[in-house]
RNA sequence: GCGGUCGUGGUCUAGUGGCUAGGACACGACCCUGCCACGGUCGUAGCCCGGGUUCAAAUCCCGGCGACCGCACCA
């Protein structure tokens, strides 16, 4: 499956459409469908409901997406996103002026002004590296979305629209701390809109202007960033495809590492970041994603964000590229400290032994596309076998968990089905269908990844049973009927095995 | 943003200056149908948008929008 047939398929499914495609379209924004926001919304649940719900040691907040500017120039957007471009008059490329700089003369020129660099390019008789042509004066190009508060646009009222969602996190930590009665170590976690004015986006929604993230920010004290209370052996035991800076640099491949191996090996900076890339590898694949395909990716030194101590992708194998699908950072206390300096606010901890503040430090930010990760699902689930396609999801991802058809439309088979439906309709996502042949139901179920079948038969007006059918095997089983919801409930949740059903 | 290729119903496509724009799949109605994309009849629906050339444009030219590939960019 290519990028075009996932685009397509993705359409034809009610999964992403584009966005003002009526009116030709608009790059970069992408809209879900019926079945992709349903698989979307299954999709954050489930990681809210595992990291948020059943923990006691992590607490939500959904912030704003516009805030005050300060933030941002706080958390270094205002500068970093935003980048000193060249062009070449002669031959129309165009390049990072700071990375010229930096690569012609070795210096660091992050902190350079546009006046400086145009200086520097004056000076030093900078020229275009491709054809030696003359370059352009430097122009900054801000990868946040503006916008103004109030109507009147003005430079006193510019306002981004946040590039990630993190910030707010920082911004809201010591009322979180204060409301939640949160001691360290505690995480934050928060799933929500970010928007990045992508030069060129592309690749689906795989690069887009408009774009979804869910992540936690790990806080613990400086003097604990390697204790690790949740640690277990069974964790340390656990192994994961892990591509290490040292393998990237000698162009090897990825090997099976353990956990314990990534920290016994000084490979993570604490145990605290093992522990939590553990608990995001292990969604991904407790929730179905094929084992094979995922990586565990080690940030090389030079592509390390400037905050960042250690930094770790989990990846995807696409059958194209846009591997990225979840981050995670030690930031350190960078941050906090950043947010606490800017505005003059203590964001500290109260130590009582210590008697004094101390900053915490964010041992770990796992951060994960919504989007990006959505794709994992669906690109890893799409099945073409034995002439038929089926999207074999997870049955909690499933878009809806059930189908009830009547095997044909007279002789009541019909009423009983439409009977059947409404007793299951309040508990679960189910679905009524009785167009086309039998045969076809099954084909347009198992195209949208709905789980099971259930078909009302002659045999229903009988005795009451109904046969169930399974998306991944075709098999059916024949259960009565007034059992349905807790079998169909027993089976999404894993308590009960298909094969198992027709036992009894 | 630069260069290249491209844009026909929901999807895949036929059509290279003159057709009522054709087909397949999908979708809908009806018929048929006693379990896996059956068959039949009918139907909805399309030349990305805007200019220009021409007696005549889906077709040629220009611009825009969008997609893909390469370059650049991707804290």
């Amino acid at each position: 499956m290519n990028l075009d047939e996932l685009t397509s398929f993705c359409k034809r499914a009610g999964i992403v459409f584009k966005n003002s495609e009526m009116y030709g379209g608009l790059s970069g924004f992408w809209d879900y469908g019926p079945v992709g926001v349903q698989i979307k919304k299954n999709m954050m649940d489930l990681w809210w409901e595992d990291f948020v719900e059943r923990r006691d040691d992590v607490v939500g907040l959904d912030g704003a997406i516009i805030s005050s500017p300060d933030i941002w120039k706080a958390s270094g957007h205002v500068d970093s996103f935003s980048d000193p471009l060249v062009d070449c008059k002669k031959c129309k490329n165009r390049f990072r002026a700071d990375h010229l700089i930096e690569d012609r003369f070795e210096i660091s020129a992050e902190e350079m002004s546009l006046k400086e660099i145009d200086g520097m390019i004056a000076e030093k008789d900078l020229k275009c590296p491709r054809c030696g042509g003359e370059l352009t004066e430097a122009r900054e190009f801000n990868l946040m979305f503006e916008t103004n508060l109030g109507p009147v646009k003005s430079d006193e009222n510019r306002a981004y629209l946040r590039p990630e969602t993190a910030q707010l996190i920082f911004a809201n930590f010591k009322q979180i701390k204060e409301s939640s009665r949160q001691k360290l170590p505690f995480g934050i976690a928060q799933m929500g809109k970010a928007f990045r004015n992508e030069v060129s986006p592309r690749n689906f929604v795989f690069r887009s202007r408009e774009f979804e993230q869910m992540e936690i920010e790990y806080f613990v004290h400086p003097d604990r960033r390697d204790n690790c209370p949740y640690m277990t052996e069974d964790i340390l035991d656990y192994e994961m495809q892990v591509l290490t800076a040292e393998n990237q640099k000698n162009e090897r491949g990825h090997e099976k590492m353990s956990v314990r191996e990534l920290v016994s090996g000084g490979y993570m900076e604490t145990e605290w970041l093992a522990y939590w890339i553990y608990q995001h590898y292990n969604w991904f694949i407790e929730l179905g994603v094929d084992p094979k395909k995922i990586r565990l990716r080690e940030h090389m030194e030079n592509e390390m964000a400037h905050y960042a101590r250690s930094c770790y992708d989990i990846e995807y194998k696409f059958p194209f590229g846009g591997d990225e699908v979840y981050g995670n950072a030690d930031r350190g206390d960078f941050d906090l400290r950043s947010h606490s300096e800017a505005s003059g606010k203590n964001l500290g901890v109260y130590d009582q032994d210590l008697g004094e503040h101390v900053i915490p430090h964010v041992v770990s930010e796992p951060s994960q596309g919504v989007d990006r990760s959505l794709m994992v699902f669906i690109v890893d689930a799409y099945t073409e076998e034995d002439g038929r396609t089926f999207l074999a999801l997870d049955p909690r991802l499933s878009p809806v968990k059930c189908r009830i058809f009547p095997l044909m439309t007279k002789d009541g088979l019909d009423d009983v089905a439409r009977d059947i439906y409404d007793g299951l309709k309040n508990t679960l996502n189910v679905e009524y269908d009785e167009r086309g042949s039998i045969g076809k139901r099954y084909a347009r179920a198992d195209e949208v990844g709905v789980p099971y079948c259930v078909t009302v038969d002659y045999d229903t007006v009988e005795d009451g049973t109904v046969t169930i059918r399974d998306r991944d095997s075709t098999d059916q089983v024949r259960i009565d009927s007034s059992d349905l919801i807790e079998v169909i409930d027993g089976l999404i949740d894993g308590d009960v095995c298909f094969d198992e059903l027709g036992a009894d």
